[in-house]
DNA sequence: GTCGTAGTACGAAATCCATCGTACAAATAG
DNA sequence: CTATTTGTACGATGGATTTCGTACTACGAC
């Protein structure tokens, strides 16, 4: 596998604040393997990552989501969404912010990603907390 | 779970042969769950199961697959298949026959099934044998 | 500099899962 | 009846996966 790993404070050459935006290695578009988006988005936890994403529109640090475990367990799912192709994730000073390849993964999977989603909001969906 | 298993040779007054066609529990529609039916489908072998019975759009018995492994693990792909409400099986003598539940997955996941199927025809899937 | 925040990395534990072989059951063919 | 076919059930095994705690790093605020 050969992922692609670039600095953007890098490629842009006027960073807007003194703080670099890392990009993480994530695997390329013709990479992205079905099996592996289905298992990946086959688990509670990161299924319910994806639907945060794509509620709200725009990336998401880690911290924002709520989740109902611990933090090395939150890292460990990022992990899968990412180099599974679902999401992307960029450093920013000490946050690290997560949003849908949305727009990658319709052109690989036309279709799949909105179907799942609109699954994932059938009722039967036990929700946690409030 | 409540499933439903009932002997069709019962609810048929008269059965074709001496043999009865008995079908198999699987949960009801509204029983079936997004994170499992991804989780079932994540599979290599059983996604080649659901393309093979996507492919003849006929009831197939569980020989005619070619799998790569052995009979244990192929019942227990079936099994897992027809657990989370992907196929329907039935027994008819000493065969087993499987069907995608296609119309009951498009009732509850709108699209689901399509997308999967044409993602998985996607070039990039490597296919042991010929 | 120190402190707090956000998250990783590593290692461990428990559980799950795919796989197999063997033994078995039911139906059909002879 | 016996033999063959088709597939299950059980038990075992090895490898993933999920989860966590602890220690650590990097950044920003002060």
């Amino acid at each position: 596998m050969r992922w692609l790993s670039y600095d953007v404070g890098v490629l842009t050459d006027q960073p807007r604040r003194r703080s670099s935006s890392k990009a993480l290695a994530q695997p390329d578009l013709r990479e992205i393997r079905v099996e592996q988006v289905l298992r990946a988005l086959g688990d509670p936890v990161r299924l319910d990552i994806v639907r945060s994403l794509a509620r709200s529109e725009q990336p998401m640090h880690c911290g924002a989501f709520g989740l109902a475990v611990s933090k090395s367990t939150s890292t460990h799912h990022f992990k899968v969404l990412r180099e599974n192709g679902i999401i992307a994730q960029y450093e920013q000073g000490t946050a690290r912010y997560s949003e849908l390849r949305g727009a990658d993964l319709e052109q690989r999977f036309p279709g799949l990603l909105a179907a799942v989603l609109a699954a994932a909001q059938e009722p039967g969906h036990p929700h946690r907390g409030t």
